[in-house]
DNA sequence: TCTCACACGC
DNA sequence: GACGTACGTGTGAGAT
């Protein structure tokens, strides 16, 4: 002992065996049996620890048939069915595996011992200490002064470990003796039929009197007993072919390579959400995975001061912050209290006496006195709205959350306690109450709730702190997020200005195309109904009118756009659903929709951006959501219009860059062709399509483009050979052709699709550019569905979330490129690949030379950023 | 008050 | 070959 490379090799069949028959038949809460999973689990956690091997493979069987089956047909005949609660655990032994990621393999014709004797000869270079677990006796011809195999015993933790000693003293044979102990012996449970009448005793005799079973054979003369000679010449062939049998290969055909095998560890952010799902809490607590999941129900005391005065010894910095507002809205929005923790202690503050306490005011306003927050753009805002500009903003701790984990939830202090194992704290809905019983509490309660918040804000912001910093996101924390939030409460407290006359006006105006759309549909059908209810209409059209119900919900018949466009031209009816469709939409969504939240004062809508939402990394934006207005319809594309400066003289101009995602991709994946394509400003589409379809660039149809436009859109969106297939309306092979021809045109690309898939399973996250994250848990999921949409979020979210870090990049440095420049002009709005501003007339120049220059180096690629500026009186203008 | 089907943008 | 297919937000209908 005491070589460089430890590998272990692990006979997965025979230990799952082992594990389903020593432990009792448990199952998960979802009534799946998991007690050889788990017997399995306990195993490989006993070996990585008392091992700690450099290399590991687990083999299995694979199939029915092996190559011993050509030698003798009935090999292992006769024997049991693998009970079906057993087979059903195999996945999941796999999906254990990769998880812990621990090698597996299986391999055609061939059985676990033989890959594990191949592997094992492999290794027999004198640097390798070579342990093998299984259950099967079999495999004791293995062992030799490197190699040792251990067996379990009973139950499936305790084991003995064989070395040539000990095989040695157990049967008084050498190791490679055992094949010749078994011709000769048989062996019932694998239906090798040995020499009848010769048991273990009488092999072992035999063997160590002669040597092998060749030996005894040539020396049948010298053998005592007339039965035994009788029995041994009888059966000489037999007796040599089930030593065949028995005969392990060290020569199977394993195309692994011991470096592959070799172990590095697992993650235990890959192990934890697996033994959850397979309920298997006392493992997820002896690795400690629990701490995650606190154990106590009671929440710590806490002291905290109800302050009557504002003291000087209550405003230290660095303090937590909390600034309390109930409506979900907090433009303008009423602040009902604040609490702060710091080395002093934890106050609540009402906001009578904060209302009254210039030094306090004075404190939220000083750059100097830094604060921890939780959402400090809600603080801002709502702070804001009572003249008060709050400073010194250092830690923001649902930011933080976010961007270790964007799919937590994190609408509450509470929610990002908990996730740390922090009771504290109680939800703001358990406190307040929601929907229409949502209220404000008695003030004592206020005062202790908000008091938790601060106290637990305090404690989280150096946790959190530190785990961005293993995690390599402090810049992307400190140098992007924090500061973005900033100019994202600049920009929606600033708002965008709304005609609310000429939204009116193509109200009324839809309003009576949609009354007389309405009527002709009721004359077309013949009765009165809702149109707008897709039960009615469906009964209308596929019951009353008996057009062909093309696709079914589960409620009942489909009648969306892609269904009805494939029933235009059978019925009149059908084109004028579509156009009420479409107009009923821009009327109660954009026209009612928008004209609900203008501010009757101003004239302004003031929308807010989630920026601790999306998977990806980009901004939503809600109440209103401004980053669906219409533009791909005519009809819809006119709603912008009513967006417009809010001085005169002022333009609207935007920007947006082009083909950020592709040009990322061609980045992160270093393709060199798609690089090509860039860098000679090429049109990609076209570009596409002339790999794809092997044409020249003259030769490209309109059509050839659409279909090449419409990959990459599934290329940058992450959409299945499905999804491309409806989306150009093709057959699904059709649309695994295109992408399979993408894919060799770009082969660059093709290797990042692969790498990024072994990212995941391996980090279990995958990462952008400026190391956003986001975790697949799913990605070594057995469920199809669940593994392939983690797959494509795994090649897609890096490019998407690449793109968002961008453009979130160049809002921030936007922002203070106009303060530095001293324009007047006004970032108003990001719709995810674009910025709109408002400008005066005489800075439009500037304004445009700026924004591209800020835009295109935002950051540096291997490929240039492009940049699009346009400029109008409304946002229509400005395409 | 919730879920569903649908539709808009990127 | 299965399986059911980007991310969001907002609307009206209909069941609870």
């Amino acid at each position: 002992m005491g070589k460089s490379n430890k590998l272990v090799l692990i006979d997965g069949n025979s230990i799952a065996y082992r594990a389903f028959f020593a432990l009792p038949l448990l199952n998960n809460d979802k009534g799946v049996y998991t007690n050889a999973v788990y017997g399995f689990t306990q195993m490989l956690l006993k070996i990585l620890e008392d091992e700690k091997p450099t290399h590991m493979l687990v083999a299995f069987d694979a199939g029915k048939t092996t190559f011993r089956h050509k030698t003798f047909g009935e090999y292992k005949g006769g024997r049991q069915k693998t009970p079906p609660e057993l087979s059903e655990q195999f996945p999941f032994i796999r999906q254990l595996l990769d998880a812990f990621q621990i090698k597996r393999y299986e391999l055609e014709n061939y059985e676990a011992d033989d890959i594990i004797g191949t592997l094992a000869s492999h290794a027999a270079d004198g640097d390798w200490d070579v342990k093998v677990f299984t259950g099967d006796k079999d495999l004791l011809q293995l062992v030799t002064p490197d190699v040792e195999v251990v067996l379990t015993r009973k139950g499936i933790t305790e084991v003995e470990a064989y070395t040539v000693e000990q095989v040695n003293e157990r049967y008084g044979i050498t190791p490679d003796q055992i094949i010749d102990m078994k011709g000769l012996m048989g062996d019932p449970s694998d239906n090798i039929p040995g020499v009848p009448g010769v048991g273990e005793k009488t092999a072992i005799k035999l063997i160590k009197q002669f040597g092998s079973i060749e030996k005894v054979l040539d020396s049948i003369d010298g053998i005592s007993g007339a039965k035994l000679k009788e029995r041994l010449t009888e059966n000489k062939d037999q007796a040599l072919m089930s030593k065949e049998l028995a005969t392990i290969t060290k020569e199977a055909p394993v195309e692994i390579s011991l470096d592959e095998t070799n172990y590095k560890g697992f993650e235990n952010s890959l192990v934890f959400p697996l033994f959850k799902e397979l309920g298997f809490n006392s493992l997820l607590e002896r690795l400690g995975g629990d701490e995650e999941i606190p154990q106590e129900t009671e929440k710590e005391e806490l002291t905290y001061k109800n302050a009557t005065s504002i003291e000087p010894d209550m405003l230290k910095s660095p303090s937590s912050l909390v600034v309390e507002t109930l409506t979900e809205d907090y433009h303008k929005a009423k602040i009902h209290g604040f609490a702060l923790s710091n080395e002093s202690g934890t106050f609540y503050i009402s906001s009578n006496l904060a209302e009254k306490s210039e030094d306090f005011k004075a404190w939220l306003e000083d750059e100097n006195q830094k604060k921890k927050m939780f959402d400090a753009k809600r603080a801002h805002v709502a702070l804001h709205g009572q003249g008060i500009t709050l400073n010194g903003i250092e830690f923001d701790v649902q930011l933080a959350s976010y961007l270790l984990n964007p799919s937590e939830s994190l609408d509450d202090v509470a929610d990002v306690a908990k996730q740390y194992g922090k009771l504290n704290v109680d939800a703001n809905e358990a406190v307040y109450g929601k929907g229409a019983k949502k209220k404000l509490p008695e003030e004592d309660v206020l005062a202790e709730h908000l008091s938790r918040k601060a106290h637990t804000i305090f404690r989280l912001s150096d946790i959190l702190a530190e785990k961005l910093k293993e995690n390599e996101q402090s810049d992307l924390f400190y140098h992007l997020e924090m500061p973005l939030a900033l100019v994202l409460a600049k920009m929606e407290e600033y708002g965008v200005k709304v005609k609310a006359d000429t939204l009116q006006k193509m109200g009324t105006d839809l309003e009576l195309q949609v009354t007389s759309l309405e009527k002709e549909i009721h004359d077309l059908a013949g009765v009165a109904f809702n149109i707008n209810s897709p039960k009615q209409l469906g009964e209308i059209l596929f019951e009353k009118l008996n057009l062909p119900a093309i696709k079914k919900t589960k409620t009942g018949y489909s009648t969306s756009v892609d269904v009805l466009e494939k029933l235009e031209g059978k019925h009149e009816i059908i084109n004028k659903i579509l156009i009420y469709r479409q107009l009923g939409k821009l009327k109660s969504t954009y026209i009612e929709g928008l004209l609900k939240v203008v501010k009757e004062d101003t004239g302004r809508i003031h929308t807010r951006f989630n920026q601790v939402l999306a998977q990806t990394g980009r901004l939503s934006s809600i109440d209103p959501n401004l980053q669906n207005i219409p533009i791909r319809l005519e009809a819809g594309r006119k709603i912008r219009h009513a967006f417009v400066a809010s001085k005169p003289g002022w333009k609207i101009l935007a920007a947006d860059y082009s083909q950020i995602e592709l040009r990322v991709l061609a980045h992160i994946s270093q393709d060199e062709n798609l690089i090509e394509a860039f860098k000679t400003e090429m049109d990609v589409h076209t570009k596409t399509a002339m790999d794809v379809f092997h044409v020249e660039e003259g030769e490209v149809t309109s059509e050839m483009r659409r279909h090449a436009k419409a990959v990459n859109f599934g290329i940058v969106y992450g959409i299945s050979d499905y999804g491309l297939s409806q989306s150009l309306g093709i057959t699904r092979k059709e649309a695994g052709e295109f992408i399979k021809s993408y894919l060799e045109s770009f082969p660059g690309v093709q290797q990042y699709m692969k790498d990024s898939i072994t990212d995941a399973k391996q980090n279990g996250y995958v990462s952008t550019l400026l190391h956003r994250r986001r975790y697949l848990p799913e990605i070594n999921s057995r469920n199809f569905n669940l593994r392939s949409f983690a797959e494509r979020t795994a090649m897609n979210t890096p490019i998407q979330g690449t793109a968002a870090d961008i453009i979130k990049k160049a809002m921030v440095d936007m922002d203070q490129r106009l303060s530095e420049e001293k324009l007047e002009a006004k970032m108003l709005l990001t719709v995810h690949d674009e910025l709109i501003f408002e400008v005066p007339e005489e800075e439009l120049q500037k304004l445009e030379q700026i924004v591209c220059e800020v835009m295109e180096q935002a950051v540096e690629l291997d490929v240039p950023l492009k940049v699009d500026v346009n400029w109008g009186d409304s946002w229509f203008e400005a395409k």
